[in-house]
DNA sequence: CCTCGACTTGACCGGTGGGTCAAGATCCGT
DNA sequence: ACGGATCTTGACCCACCGGTCAAGTCGAGG
């Protein structure tokens, strides 16, 4: 599922049948932006919905004004998060260039909206294998390796890459993605790096092993 | 800490004061195993101890003779599968082998033992950034990323690798692993994909990688 | 100034689940 | 066969937290 249009239709959020007026939705936003940075500081198990609500400014019954149940906060948050990277993807893949090209500027640009982001990215992190999210955060994830083993499948008969498995290079991309944006997020590496040198050092990892 | 001595002295996990029998490490061990399944699959936060305890077939109150909390059982969890993980990997690394061989056989083991041990490994990753768990979780990424970090350091000066940021490229060594790994466990490869042949391409990307 | 719907509050409820406990059962050394 | 340590049980306790609700407030339109 989740399969066929490439511009998901998205959920609007707006529940059906309420109405929020232009306060509302900045509210909602409030609190979206209030979870996101305790999921990322604690996790989301361990994040009350007090906790949110607090740090919002408001009391606990408007949260669910706004939400059904915590889940779908989250569910809303990752949805909202994943068509932005996917935006500053495309903006920043050149369609006249040529495949490894376009590998490279999407690398490029998933690092920088990753950084960027980071306090989201930790709490993808966080949650990924639980089964409770699998489905939303696989949604997601499936369509990126789709796309990029394409690329890769493209490269191939144009003799840019060799003839290995495309899906394991696809994965091998993603993974040098998400690996570095991680342990840059994490403090790991040296802190004087910035993300632009990140960025372009992944660029050309991924390109090197892309062989 | 815990950097000096390569056998880490690892708690053995003996209570202090508290003395096990034979069969009572059996015991724990049963409670450890059902343990790991269970969090692989639901995930820490929704396994309940009554849950593990069924599942070992034991009563509730047992689980607090064996360990103190949940969370010591988690930590324990962790520790044993590190000193694993690196037990296979200086396993499989031929001293006498050139730099860039031995990288190479200690990604292959780590694909295979990640494989070997795919629902321990689902586990780490649920609960890799959440705060409650990240000390223990990093104490052991920290010392393989140094290790690697040296590894690189080493070739460099053979001019084995090309002159860059040693810490960044072996955190696309490792990223790689995981993240290999971590796309067969889930499913995201050809079912047809052996642990065999994704060992030897992981092998075969770190390679092209480091340049 | 009345009405209606969006918005806001905080007290309250009820299930859940980590952790405790008092009472045994079992095994072993003496 | 006694004493002590290890081991095992299941009922019990209770703090906590997701979610509900009845009672408002506020603002725009008529």
């Amino acid at each position: 599922m989740t399969s066929t249009a490439p511009e998901a239709p998205i959920d609007d959020g707006a529940a059906p049948g309420r109405q929020h007026t232009e306060h509302g939705r900045e509210r909602k936003q409030q609190l979206l932006d209030a979870a996101a940075v305790l999921f990322a500081q604690r996790g989301y198990g361990a994040t009350r919905i007090a906790d949110i609500c607090r740090a919002a400014g408001v009391a606990k019954g408007l949260f669910y004004w706004y939400f059904p149940t915590k889940g779908d906060l989250f569910v809303e948050l990752v949805r909202t998060m994943r068509l932005g990277l996917r935006r500053a993807q495309a903006a920043a893949m050149d369609p006249e260039a040529d495949v490894a090209e376009r590998i490279a500027q999407g690398t490029e640009a998933s690092v920088r909206f990753m950084a960027e982001h980071a306090a989201y990215f930790a709490l993808i992190d966080v949650e990924r294998a639980d089964p409770a999210h699998a489905d939303v955060l696989n949604e997601g994830g499936d369509i990126y390796l789709h796309d990029v083993t394409r690329l890769i499948e493209e490269g191939q008969q144009q003799g840019a890459f060799p003839d290995a498995d495309p899906t394991l290079m696809a994965v091998g991309v993603l993974g040098a993605v998400s690996s570095f944006s991680n342990a840059y997020r994490n403090g790991r590496l040296d802190a004087e790096l910035s993300v632009e040198q990140l960025a372009s050092f992944v660029r050309s990892w991924v390109s090197t092993a892309l062989g």
